[in-house]
DNA sequence: GATGAATGAGTCTTCATTCAT
DNA sequence: TATGAATGAAGACTCATTCAT
């Protein structure tokens, strides 16, 4: 009783307490969840990755995050909703990068724009790895992912838009589009064996391809 | 008697006819057999661009060319033998490609040049997505795929040798490359809403490259 | 057309010329399918020895004797018949060898008579794997092998009758029954590392049984 | 509280309680599990014995001990393991049974030691035929038969010298080679119509043989 | 008759998901 | 709430047998 009181003091001043006052013994118990998502999406990256959607097997994922099979059905009630919670940390990943370029996007010139893009890419690479295996899985659900797209694309026209305020809205969305399908081969030049060279050439291509189509736009 | 007497003498007369008479029986058994696979290879296309590679089923690619399952594992012992199957055909559907604007290309525009390779692109479009699955599943038997990559990277590098002459033969390949994985996205954006216009953007892309590499080079 | 005189001119000496003359033409490609029989049991044995009943293939089976499918089918129209054409081989085969035995018994002593049939045994290895394969095989059909067994034992009987006749008939065929089941072990010693030596214990083993049982009987 | 206490100095008393208390909500499953595998290891036999090797099912196997398919092969990842499985348990009891003979070996006579053979077989007899079955089959894994037959001829040796401590060491062997393979015939026996005679029969067999033997070694 | 391509039932095995403890 | 044993649908592949040529 004499704790009920106290309680809703505290939740008068902070705003979010209501919730963490109702929780009290949990709050611990959260963190620990919060800690397991974030193993179990890491784990789900790796094997993702290594063996792509379909060989990967729910239970080696448990175990690479040292997780009981039943706990990650609890976190994730199918593999599909795993794919999906990778697919949204991806979607938040992104659009914070997408979006620390697109403040500093008007001060920069075609070229470092593209050293910009091509950084950022790099930056995502072990998730993208995943990212490409669960977007190619063509299974159901693509409609979500359709969505996670549109994000992405959104804050890319805001990238260009920042770049080249003169843009129309509808060519902003049209080259974000654009480059965000040149940008997927990114990953994938960096397993060739002359990796270098060829990041040196996608400059080349982002930038040209900036450049004559801000100019013509 | 005398049947038998004019049979010897259309042996004497032809040369070829006496294998042509031991195989008569067997001629329409091959032609339906190279049918059936054409069929088989048609399905398998569809279904591994549906399903991805794991997911696609022999069964459902034997229903979907009316085929035994039997009779798929007579043609392709296994499902790995008939993901390359597809491979080998579309090298060789590809290189046609790529030869034939080989020999347009000393007289072709930047701009002819991307048009060319966005028509080649599009007429193998249905087995350009088949493709990317098979080469994205992480099976054993890369290495084979890996001699497909190089004999079709050979064939681009032909290309472009003969569109700009003055190409080194280190930065031909290098271009090859390049160009071919630009050129992996043309298949995806055909799916887009805005298909039209962005093919507009990538023959922008192409051209502007084409452009200012063999400029640069 | 003379050949065909001097044909009937055999046949008249034969007895089975009435037949013969009904198939004029088919003589040879009799002749030609009991080749083929025996090229097919031939072939049969040994696959089935190699591999087990189960795990041999009659393609394989065909093709070892050079044959076409189709055309074992023909002769033996079910694996199980193929199985028992072996199996009725061996039994005429088995019969003849006690039959002789049995002509000779009357004057051989146990050991003599141990080591008739430990001959008879080896000089009918090959044939025994298989056999013992086909028995062990528990697949319908086993009723008519056991007329194969009810045949050989009824030899066996003949054959211990002669070197011991005043066995009553009910002891000599328990007698027949036990030594059989002794004798199939033989093929099996052949394969130890010391089947040298096994063979002489052997040798004890039936000479040491014939002894005590005829002399007990 | 009360129970609390006692619990504690129980513990104090048996010393393994600390474990026992860890494991107490797995003790149950355990116990499950040992009923599963012995309940499969029966089936099996059963299956084995009726059908062969090859021609058994898992999923019939499975089923007749009323598993699903799935946790079959949580026990044993393979047919082949599922067979080791059984023979491992069939040479512990044969094992056994041999160790039990030879401890009263010294005392035995050639009769009695027949007796005990034949009774020891009998008891095993179910396992034999499976036993037979698995032995026989044409699979790869062979090595390991192998060891368990070693372990077994030991164990007949150790039966042999008990009985008879004049035996040299290599004629023991040599002796338990034999008589094990005379031993193998005992099921067999067991299915005749003759049975009971059969079994007379073999104890002449098994105390001539080990009268002959052992006075001639 | 001979041939061998075609058929499809049936095998072993895997793995997403559930639920008793 | 956490755990992991249990479940069974589904997939790749084989092979006895048939039948059109």
């Amino acid at each position: 009783m004499s704790s009920q009181k106290s309680t809703s003091a505290d939740t008068a001043v902070t705003g979010a307490a209501a919730t963490d006052v109702l929780d009290a013994g949990r709050a611990p118990k959260r963190a620990r969840g919060r800690m397991r998502v974030a193993a179990l999406l890491d784990a789900a990256t790796l094997v993702f990755a290594e063996k792509g959607y379909d060989a990967a097997t729910m239970t080696e994922i448990a175990a690479r995050s040292s997780t009981a099979i039943g706990s990650l059905y609890r976190f994730f009630p199918s593999k599909e909703a795993l794919a999906e919670g990778l697919l949204h940390r991806y979607g938040e990943r992104a659009s914070a990068g997408l979006d620390a370029i697109a403040a500093r996007a008007h001060d920069m010139t075609a070229a470092q724009m593209a050293d910009a893009l091509l950084d950022l890419m790099m930056a995502l690479k072990s998730e993208r790895t995943a990212l490409k295996v669960l977007m190619d899985a063509r299974v159901d659900g693509a409609n979500r992912r359709r969505y996670l797209l549109g994000v992405i694309r959104g804050r890319m026209a805001g990238v260009l838009s920042a770049h080249a305020p003169g843009l129309s809205a509808d060519r902003a969305d049209l080259l974000s589009i654009m480059l965000l399908h040149l940008m997927k081969t990114i990953p994938e030049l960096a397993e060739e064996a002359e990796a270098a060279a060829l990041f040196q050439e996608m400059r080349l291509v982002l930038s040209a391809y900036l450049t004559a189509a801000v100019a013509g736009g």
